[in-house]
Formats: C-alpha cells, structure tokens, sequence
DNA sequence: CTCTAAACGAGACGGTACGTCACGTCTTCGG
DNA sequence: CCGAAGACGTGACGTACCGTCTCGTTTAGAG
C-alpha cells in the first residue's frame, strides 16, 4: 500500500479523503526533493506539449529523477500529471467574489469554461481520457480536480445559501454535475465550441433549474 | 482524402454530414463483406473486452481482414470502434413515448443513465477517451453517438414544442448538453454513482432550467 | 515455434542439427536485410566493446532494426550475439595442416589457445557465461560455435585415423573435451594464463593419453 | 583496498594467497556476527534457488544485514555468493583414499563430475558465469573453489608421486586443468551430459596421458 | 473469356513508450 | 561509530500496439 503511494497522495491532505484507501508515509528530505522534481518537470512538460509530451521517461530525463524512482512514488504516469496539472489549475482560478450567488456560480462556470477552452484544457481533457483506463491515476484525477472544484462550488453554494439566495436542500454534487458536466461533454467530445457566450446560457438555464423562483435568472 | 475514408464514413450517409470533409467512395461488393466483417468482429471484440480488447492485430484476425484493409476503410481505431460501437448502441435506446415532454425526455435521461451505468457504458467512456487525442476517430465518434442522440433528443424536444410544453426558442444542442453532460462527466470520471434515482433528480433539476414555468417539475 | 525463431536459428544449416528442435522458416528478402544487419551491428559492438556493449538496444539503433523486430527474430540478446560472434570466429581459425595428426591437433589447439587469450577471446568467455543462465541462447552457442569447433575438430581427428595415427575407437566429442576443456576453463576462470605454450604442454600431455602408444608424443 | 574487502577475503588465509592484492581487516565481534549472518543467507538462498535468487537484497532481506554493510565486506554480490558457495561445496567433495594413485584421482574426478551434475552443479556453473564480468568477484572464486580444488589435487598428486605412480617433473596446475578442464566446459556449455560413465572415460584419457608408461591406465 | 487493375490477406517492420528489475551508492538516524 | 533501513540513479530488459509497407493472390468488370 504504502510502498506504491507517495508522500501526499489523493486522499491524504485531510478532510477531503476521497476514500481511496490511499495513505501517506513519512517524508524524508530525499523524497521531497524527488517529489517536487517530478511535478516541477511534469508541469513544464504538460505545458509544453500536453499530456502526450509527459512521458515517463521525459519526466525522469527532465527532472533528473529515475523512472524507478518515480514509479515508487507514483502509481502510475497519469497519477503524476493529475497531481501536476492539479497544481496547475488550481493557480488559474480563484473564487470569485460578485456579491450575489448568482453572480458568482455565473462567474466561476464562465472561468472554468474559458480555461478549458485555452491551451491547458486540452490538458485537461486529456487527462480526463487517461483516467478512464487507469484507475490508480482516475483516484488521484479526482482528488486534485474534482475535489479542488468541489469545495470551490461548495465555498460559493453556501454563500448563496448563507444570504437566502439558494436552497439548502440541493446536494452541492448535483450543482457541480449540472453546471460544470456540460462543459465537460463539449470541451471532451468537441462537438461544439466552449464560448463564453454559451457559458453564460448554459450556467443561465441550469441556475434557473437549481435556484428558487425568486433568485433565477430569465431566459 | 478519399482514399483514407471509407465506403460510409462520417457524414456520408445525408444531412447529418458534420461537415468533416468525409465524403465515402464507391463501393463494390467486396467492400461490403470485408466493412461488415469488421465491424461485426470489432463489435463482439467490445462486448468481451471493452475497448482495450478491441485492437486492430484482433479485429484483423478476428475478421478475417488484412490490417492494411481496415486502414482502408477507417482512419484508425478509434474511428472502426466508434462505428461499431454506435451500431451496438442504437439498438439499446429507442425513442420513449409517455405522452408527456417531461416523460419523454425524463424517461431518455434515466435509459441513457442506465446504459451508461451498464458494462457497455464502460466501453462508451474508453471511447470517448480514445477520441480526445484522435481527431479523425472523433468525427466518427461524433458522426456515430453524438448525431444519434442529437437526432433523438431533437425528436423529443420538438414533440414537447409541438404540445405547447417547451419554448421554442431553446437551442437543442443546450437542451442536449444540460440533459446528458452530467452524465458523461460522472461516468468519465467515476466520481459519483450513476443510479435512476441520481438520473432523476438531474433531469428535474435541469428542465426547471428548461421548461416554462408551466411546464416545470416542483423540486 | 517458427515464430520465435530467426529464418536461420541453430541446426536450420545441416546435418549438425543439434536436436534443440529449432527449425527456420520461409525467408523474405525483408527478412534477409533485417537479419544481415543485424548480424554486422552485433559484430561491431562486439569487436568494440564486448558482449556489454552488444545490448539490444544498441545494436536496434546502429542496425536501424527495431527491437521488436530483433526479438522477433532471436529470442534473447545471446542468441543474436551467439550468431554473430560464430561468424566472427569462423574466419579467425582455419583448419592447419601440418601433414601429422599431432601436428595438425596441436596446431589447432595452439590457434584456439592464441584465440582465446586475444581480446576477442573475452567475448567468447562472456558469451559462454551468457549462455549458462540463457537456455535459448545457449542452443544458438551450441549451434554456432561448438557445432563449427567439432567439425573441425572432427576433420582432423578423420584424418589422424586415416593416416593410422588415431585410434578409430576413440569418441570425437572425448577428444574435443580434452583438448578444449582445459583452455575455456582458463579462459573463464581466468586462473591461469593462457600462452602458447601452455598450450602445448597440455595438448602434449592429452595426446598421450589419446593417441596409441606408436603416435604419442613423449613428456 | 581494505576498506572494500572483507575479513578474510581471498587470499587472507595463508600461503595460498593468489597476490590479487587482497587483504583483510582487523575483524570485531560485531563483523564476525554479520559475516556468518550474510554466508548462512546466502547459502540457504543459493540452495534454494540457484544464484538468481541470491539477490544482494534477498541476502540483506534474509540476513537482517543491510546493503551498506554487505558492501563493506564483499566487493560484489558475486564475491559473496562465491564465499558462501565455496562453503557448501567443501562439505560435498571429502578427499577419496582407494590405496592408489590412479583410484584416487579417478574416484575425486568422478565425485566433481556428479556434483557438477547435481543441483548445485547449476550453480557453479551460474557462478562461474558471473565472475566472467566481475573480476573482484573472480578473485573469490579464486580462492574458494580453484584453490580448494588444487588443494585437494596437489594432495592427491603428491600421494602418487610419493608411491612412485606419477611423474614428479608434471605441473600440478596442467594436472588440474587436464582432469577438469572437461567437465566444467561441458558444465557450461552443457553441449553434453555428465555421467560418471563419461567422467570415468575422460579421467582414464587423461591420465594416460599425464601418467608414465607403468602406471597408465589402458584404453 | 480473357486481361488488367484494384482489392485484399498476410504479416514484417519501425517506432514509441511502457512498467520492471537488480545493481551498487548514498543518506538518515538509532543504539 | 557502526549498522539497519531503504531511497536513489542507472541502464537494460522484454512487451505491446500502433500505423505503414511490401508481397503475392484473388477477383471484378471491361473489352
């Protein structure tokens, strides 16, 4: 078990333990210098060329660490450009703060579009695929995005409920399915474009499913 | 061009021509055996193994055709594997008919939901996997899934129009994305459950986003 | 079966099949041109640097023969090494004839001694090693050197008995033994030098055991 | 040099020494304790499964003697693996008393030969092998097989000198060579079996070579 | 009923990356 | 200060599947 996770893998930061069976071991100085190596390399990498670019052995070469190496602490290539691309995203879209719920879901859907439809959501979609077959890496996929995005929407979920505009019945994971599921089928499947402008609509017509008459939006 | 597409590749069936360039050409007898052979030992190669089972060295062998044929006829793997696999799916979701727009579209959500619930849901994510990083699969897989939904919902959806239930002014593509993004994002990503009852609540959420205020379902 | 073995794997040549059940298959000038090159490559390492050098991945890239393909044709590292080395060998230890059989006997084992102590002689050594813990490979050995040692050797002990000066009695593969043996177990164990004289002195001393009194060199 | 060899590396004992520059250090209670530890693991080991198995990380593994510390004692892993053989083979091969000569050294070379034969033969043979690469290792095996193997023939050889059988004026080292030179090449490349049948014919050629006239054996 | 041009089966091939193994070194920390 | 524990770099292994290619052999359909 151990021996085939790193130091901080899906699940070990705390609360959000996604149930992986997944635990940490104690880290020694060697290991961490290891560990930020590889995802120092694995971010240039997927930057550079996207996930086909970060290969294993382009990870290694880069970052000076052996494939061996990487193998022990990683379970697999995708478990480590889900931690680095994690890393990635997370800079690129803080919360945002417009003072009405409202506001802000239509804000952070509008971002999290934009970001797909630049350069590194094609990373993202990627990755995304690469989870599919690999369920050591889809564990990591989801602790580094999903549970990232998660609280975002949790954070500004309760703020809506918090000043009356939302309804607290409605379980924060359908919110995130509905607002963010879509974007995800387009930006994956390409069968249409991710604008802003269809964010907007989109994010329009779910807030009007999610919301109580009084906080919707119109058409 | 030509000589890469095959005797009805993508859009070379009628209107539903995405406008992928694909245009299919004349096709002889032989044609014809070798492209049912193929698809049909891809799809029992699906069924067994999912998408990783359904390598070209097998479908080769198992069909009797030459490796350099099926390049012939399709544009790589994905694009053999999306054909047959839509093959497989169109049978499984026949249009519902309960009277009612919310039936209809409701009852389509929860089969899909099942469907992709189902060990052919599993092959259904591979797949869109496998186009992420194949543009020329992706037509197919476009061509294959996506139209066949599209016609489906559009289907469903004008019928709703047609008995006053929906507004005419909604986009399909929306009303496509809104309905079944969310599922494809739980299924890619294994983060949540795919259940009728999750269906459900989803698609009621949705089409209170969707619908008239008339015609809406009450949370 | 034909499929792990090269379109000339041991015993494929003759009558000096050594049983291994090795049998070639039909070959296609592709094949010709993959296996002669492959065949220089593998000398060439293995003149310049040893059997170490000789990796498979250095003779894929000086051959431009890919790996798989190697391994398609071999089935391990010494086998190809064997063949190669066996062609390398050949050329080195012409058949003496000194018009004696003590003379012609002597003169080999002398050759084979100065052989084995020049710097290909480490090679032989190393493949002899690689080959204890390589059954496949080993077969090759077989086939490629000793099958080639014991015909020549075979040939000349035919001779010493046509001219009366062997005893017909005596098992071909005794006499190899006795005369080799004792210089590949210098050879490997690198015990004890291996001059020409030595040499001499051994091959003096193992006539007298195998020829009959009348022929035998005195101590 | 000291500090990579262990305390009574090859060579340290006594006259024996084969000058390969090898000397001991002093040895503390706490070196005896991890000294005997490594040899019983890797004797068992050896046993077991052959030198393959005698990984340096089994041996620590099994041992509870860590990596760095084997390192401190042995040059290599096949150093140990050579010491630690060297130990179970001396128990297998006592020194024959038949009253003769030519039954002395008939009955010791008959002895090798079905050790060779046996289980343990294979690792001799694995052994050989792999001091043929290691030349720190070689000088183990130096010192625990070849010298214990002259040893015993020097003894033997001494006994028929001294009964007037042999021929004072014949270099021990070509008595050993001659006498198993064969066995060990057909050990290797094991291009023949190893009978006692066989082990009998070759002794009988060899020592009518290497005896005088009156005390060879006939054909 | 040929005869030619294309389609085809068979499968070799180059390429790229995978994940694994064991060696021997080096670091850390406990007794 | 020695030694246990074990992380680490290194270098090679053999495998898998891709998509291309070359070879002969069918097989149509035109003349």
């Amino acid at each position: 078990m151990r021996s085939t996770e790193g130091p901080d893998g899906p699940g070990s930061a705390d609360d959000t333990d996604t149930a992986d069976g997944i635990v940490p071991h104690p880290t020694g100085p060697r290991s961490q210098r290891v560990h930020q190596a590889v995802l120092t390399a694995t971010k240039e990498l997927l930057t550079e060329g996207g996930y086909p670019a970060a290969t294993v052995d382009a990870i290694a070469a880069r970052s000076g660490v052996s494939k061996a190496t990487i193998y022990k602490h990683w379970p697999s290539r995708a478990a480590v450009a889900a931690k680095a691309f994690g890393e990635l995203m997370a800079r690129a879209l803080p919360l945002p703060d417009t003072g009405t719920a409202v506001g802000d879901l239509t804000e952070q859907v509008v971002r999290v579009s934009a970001f797909y439809a630049s350069p590194l959501g094609e990373v993202f979609a990627q990755l995304t695929a690469a989870c599919v077959d690999d369920p050591a890496g889809a564990a990591y996929f989801r602790e580094y995005f999903l549970a990232g995005r998660r609280r975002a929407v949790t954070e500004l979920w309760q703020r809506a409920v918090d000043r009356g505009e939302a309804d607290a019945g409605i379980v924060v994971d359908d919110v995130i399915d509905i607002l963010f599921g879509p974007l995800i089928f387009r930006r994956l499947t390409g069968h249409r474009e991710l604008t802003d402008e269809h964010a907007r609509t989109l994010v329009a017509t779910a807030l009007r499913g999610l919301l109580p008459d009084a906080s919707r939006p119109q058409h």
